[in-house]
DNA sequence: AGTCCAATAAACATAC
DNA sequence: AGTATGTTTATTGGAC
């Protein structure tokens, strides 16, 4: 019946459901397999994602050359039947009877392999073999295939009430009249179908035409056939609002699209990714993200002048365009005159976020996925008791810094990278990465704290797996400890409650105490930041916070484009700006109360961006005096949410095992230890 | 290569 | 004497 385009297929005739399924194995194979490359080079890997994204289009567009032909055919055989109705009466009814293999699974077989299921996107978006442009083809092109499919159904029921109304008549005898009102409004009904597509394939050209679709050469515009907004959902009925709110004016030509509001302004329209950002649970995380983003551009703006996330290899990436531009001057020239703040901008800016908002997603998900495995491997590995190792943690910096690498397990968190795209999926202070689950071995390495990770932020969110897994935080000794009195309600501790601290909230101070506890006391006595105050019950230690950063001095200097740029930035991302502020209204709530406990994420991002902003306003303030860091507007009451980690990448190079029990006298009575502090803290 | 920094180890002092 | 606490020095190794 048909025979399969893919140049890599054997011709040959394939049936409607065969054809959809060949086709279907020709787009989703590639994207589905989940055996990773071992080794592959970066050129090879564009080239595989190119072909996949050149695939997914293809089969969809096959397909839906498939759905008009069958819908014209189909279209075709029922004027024929309506004309020989008309001349004969109701001479045949039957003859529906002999057409059923070709009109009832028109709108079955035809539409199930269609619309690319939840699951394949999610491979597709876990794989991110797309880029982000492609993400936005394939997003309005799978809202095309929704609206097909919405309308098949439709065109269905019309088709079954025919049906039904021929089958009355041909029993009770009805005049033909009622027949043929309903077959002429049934064709009625399909010329206007037809009618709207093309209206629909002139938006799209319009679309393409002015950068907001981009379609591969030589592929025609998808055909398109508008629906109520009611069948539409919702969030791809905004994404297609804003997308198109740019350009309504000369759309809303016809009465035709009243079906789809054009009109709407794109500016106003934030519902969704507002909704999103305070609904969704892993939304704050986008809401960082976007805080970051805007400093990884003034970044790479003013450290890398050439650099920048929009430009690339002579041609400028923003969705859409690819205009080659030779230098970096005219890039900028490109920019600020086809990319300047306008609506259509806004809109791109707009499905941008959409875009990336689907990423963070599923990223989010992937990192469930990742704790839940990493806490169900733990339990596992204790069990046996035999040599347990400690397994310690890296922050993820070492992963990809492109946002085209993949694989879950490394997700492609991009910290802050100067150079990084517009829409890099960054990690959240949160879930915690390994680079294996295989021993390290007594290489000792330099431990410093995770990068760009509040400490206090990092507990919270994965505190239950510090606890249970003997994992190393990535954090320097004098951080934890820190972080310890800090957490105390009186900012001061005892040494035997910084212990406790150690052993209650890191499985990994449970064992190796001669160890780590030398190096508490070594760190409480060498850091000036720990000052030792004699109390009525002995002697406690507390932070001398402004030591503390002088001990550990922002990497990232002096930038007042950061700030500038997040609050610039409020006109383009007024949701993301209310998640700001959300969070930034959380600030006033200290640490481990039920912001950070309750809703982890959440309160993570509020310190997260309470840190980053101490961090940022602090050395704006004080890079010329000596006086109290971070006391900034938004210094919260509490000393623990300064940010203290320094914006270098390479600081994430996590720890590895410093302490094993092969190079060095282990403390095999950690066991009691910690017995005892166990005893210890039920005192407390 | 040199420097810095943090982890680690250990010696030593002091108090209880 | 033994332990906890605190100080200091030395070494090591990673990062810059």
């Amino acid at each position: 019946m048909f025979q399969c385009v893919f140049s890599s297929s054997v011709l040959q005739p394939l049936s409607t459901s065969c054809l959809f399924k060949h086709l279907f194995y020709h787009s989703a194979t590639p994207a589905s397999q989940k055996q990773p490359e071992p080794i592959y080079s970066k050129k090879t890997e564009i080239q595989r994602q190119t072909v996949q994204a050149h695939s997914i289009k293809l089969f969809i567009f096959s397909a839906l050359q498939v759905a008009r032909q069958l819908l014209l055919q189909q279209q075709q055989q029922q004027q024929q039947q309506q004309q020989q109705q008309q001349v004969s009466g109701l001479k045949s009814p039957k003859r529906n009877d002999k057409q059923p293999a070709l009109q009832v699974p028109v709108s079955v077989a035809m539409m199930t392999p269609q619309v690319i299921t939840p699951q394949q996107m999610q491979q597709i978006l876990q794989q991110q073999v797309l880029s982000p442009q492609q993400l936005q083809v394939l997003l309005q092109q799978q809202q095309a295939l929704m609206l097909q499919q919405q309308l098949q159904e439709f065109y269905k029921k019309q088709q079954e009430q025919l049906q039904l109304q021929l089958l009355q008549q041909q029993h009770a005898g009805k005049q033909p009249k009622e027949q043929q009102q309903v077959a002429t409004q049934q064709l009625a009904f399909q010329q206007q179908l037809l009618q709207m597509q093309q209206l629909q394939q002139q938006h799209l050209l319009s679309l393409q035409r002015q950068g907001l679709l981009t379609i591969q050469p030589g592929q025609p515009a998808l055909p398109l056939q508008p629906l109520p907004q009611g069948m539409i959902p919702t969030e791809l009925q905004q994404l297609w609002k804003e997308v198109t709110s740019a350009h309504s004016a000369e759309e809303t030509t016809g009465n035709n699209h009243s079906s789809l509001d054009l009109t709407t302004t794109c500016v106003s329209s934030s519902a969704p990714s507002k909704t999103s950002l305070i609904m969704n649970p892993h939304a704050s995380t986008n809401g960082q993200l976007s805080v970051h983003t805007p400093k990884r551009e003034s970044m790479s703006h003013e450290e890398h002048p050439h650099s920048h996330p929009l430009y690339g290899h002579g041609v400028c990436k923003w969705p859409g365009c690819e205009a080659v531009c030779e230098d970096f001057p005219s890039f900028l020239k490109h920019l600020n005159s086809e990319h300047a703040l306008d609506d259509r901008s806004t809109a791109q800016c707009r499905v941008q976020m959409q875009v990336v908002q689907q990423l963070e997603l599923q990223l989010a998900k992937d990192k469930e996925r990742l704790q839940a495995m990493m806490t169900h491997l733990h339990v596992k590995s204790t069990e046996p008791k035999a040599a347990p190792q400690p397994l310690n943690l890296v922050s993820s910096v070492t992963l990809s810094k492109s946002a085209s690498e993949a694989s879950p397990q490394s997700l492609p968190h991009t910290p802050t990278t100067p150079t990084a795209p517009l829409t890099p999926v960054t990690q959240g202070p949160s879930v915690i990465t390994t680079t294996s689950m295989h021993t390290v071995g007594p290489i000792r390495r330099r431990y410093s704290d995770k990068y760009n990770v509040p400490i206090s932020s990092d507990i919270a969110q994965n505190q239950e797996f510090y606890k249970n897994a003997e994992v190393r935080p990535p954090f320097t000794y004098a951080s934890l400890i820190r972080q310890a009195i800090l957490e105390s309600p009186e900012k001061q501790l005892t040494l035997n409650e910084i212990y406790n601290w150690f052993t209650r909230m890191f499985a990994y101070f449970r064992r190796n105490a001669a160890t780590w506890k030398n190096a508490v006391r070594h760190n409480l006595s060498l850091h000036k930041c720990f000052v030792r105050v004699e109390n009525v019950k002995g002697a406690v230690w507390t932070v001398d916070e402004v030591e503390f950063q002088k001990r550990r001095p922002q990497k990232i200097s002096g930038n007042p484009s950061l700030i500038k740029n997040m609050q610039s930035s409020h006109a383009y991302c007024t949701p993301l700006n209310a998640a700001l502020q959300a969070s930034m209204a959380e600030n006033s709530i200290p640490l481990y109360t039920t912001a950070s406990m309750g809703n982890p994420t959440l309160g993570n991002l509020a310190s997260a961006i309470r840190e980053e902003l101490n961090g940022a306003m602090e050395h704006t303030n004080s890079n010329e005096s000596d006086s109290s860091p971070g006391r900034s507007p938004m210094q919260p009451v509490h000393p623990v949410h300064v940010k203290e980690e320094p914006l270098d990448p390479e600081e994430a190079e996590g720890p590895l095992s410093l302490v094993t029990t092969a190079n060095h006298s282990p403390d095999f009575d950690h066991d009691r230890d910690y017995e005892d502090e166990a005893v210890n803290e039920d005192i407390e």
